[in-house]
DNA sequence: GCACAAACTAGAATATTATTCTAGTACTCA
DNA sequence: TGAGTACTAGAATAATATTCTAGTTTGTGC
């Protein structure tokens, strides 16, 4: 592995199909199940390339996982600031985070499967220690900050029920991806996005404050 | 493997603490880190008498797997036939599912952390096809079709919302669900237990029939 | 009590798969 | 153009899962 430093111009690239390839394969043939050899035939690439840029199996994973958390992340920072700026309501913002939750997965489905089924890949030993794990825990805490920041205005005006970020996060997000989880394995029938609008008033209406009726 | 009869007296014992050893490794090294090794080490089992008993080492995942489900289902069964006679709300009933969540993920939280981390296991082909697969999913099926009987008289009162059963699930389960998987991560630090009426309270919200204020 | 069958155990042998290693090739920059 | 480094390739090796063979125990019918 040698992230460090990738000078040439289209490694970038490269590393994103053979990301794209192994994708396929968890999809189809689940963690476990698919072998370096199915990702190297699904890429096109070597064995010795695979290792070389992303370090082992787990790692193909990890990475796989972590830009789809950023993607996700863009979508939705995406939906907040597209807000017209006459409706930056507490209400709006809720929804629009409910609302990029079910786009998102609904217009990735194998990404949002492989995240939603790999968690794990996250808290474990994913990057060498040091520095490269707190870019990404930094990244993370960032996202999550600038949605503090943005939400914090409409606690403080009581436009939003006071309670501990992390309960709001649930909240928010909760149901949705609850039936997301079902609805990815096959085991609901009907999509996500049917029910748009009933996750974003269920999310509204477990956090709104008691201003408003 | 030779589920289909097993006669000996200690044998489902026997089983039973192989599980339980096997969720300890899974536990320290996640499924992909722990080795059949491993798990004859902390069974005191040989590899032939797992391999007899599971048939592999996605097997043995997916035994844990649903012996978890169905030990959460029998304290969801309990805490729901427990109600007072008098009590048998609908506000009671949901918050009775909740407890049930919050409660079994906080006493069991490895256990709690697997089932989570893995739903993957039963949608694939952990089951030898024909009879067993049709056997646990009949088991599944029969335990939802039990909380439909259980609330379907709230919804016909009004007490309720009237809304798919998959919505009614998501909304009840998502945020405690939601806040465990990153409490059993340690993402979160504030134990799920602190949250158990906020997340009942929440459930009911969202559920709850226009009749009541 | 005794033979028989079947469940069960053990661990060596094998097969599969992940990972490393060595020898290159191609790009970049000075 | 030449030196250095990213990158590629695939054979060699190491780690691990799974199978196999040969027992041992246990329940059953007599």
């Amino acid at each position: 592995m040698s992230d460090t430093e990738q000078n040439r111009p289209n490694t970038q690239e490269k590393k994103r199909l053979a990301l794209q390839a192994a994708l396929g394969c968890f999809t189809q043939h689940g963690l476990a199940g698919t072998t370096i050899d199915m990702i190297r035939e699904a890429s096109g690439m070597s064995v010795g390339s695979l290792y070389h840029h992303f370090g082992n199996k787990e790692k193909i994973a990890a990475a796989l996982y972590i830009q789809g958390l950023r993607n996700f992340g863009s979508l939705v920072k995406c939906y907040l600031s597209e807000l017209p700026p006459h409706d930056k309501t507490a209400e709006s913002g809720v929804k629009a985070l409910v609302y990029a939750n079910v786009d998102w997965i609904s217009t990735e489905p194998d990404w949002a499967r492989f995240v939603f089924h790999h968690r794990s890949l996250l808290s474990q030993d994913l990057l060498p220690k040091e520095k490269k794990e707190d870019k990404v825990q930094r990244e993370l805490k960032g996202f999550s900050f600038d949605l503090v920041q943005w939400f914090t205005p409409h606690i403080v005006s009581g436009n939003l029920k006071t309670m501990p970020y992390e309960l709001f996060s649930s909240a928010i997000s909760g149901p949705t991806h609850d039936y997301a989880r079902h609805w990815l394995a096959g085991r609901y029938n009907e999509p996500l996005l049917t029910y748009r609008e009933e996750f974003a008033d269920m999310a509204w209406q477990s956090v709104k404050g008691k201003k408003q009726s």
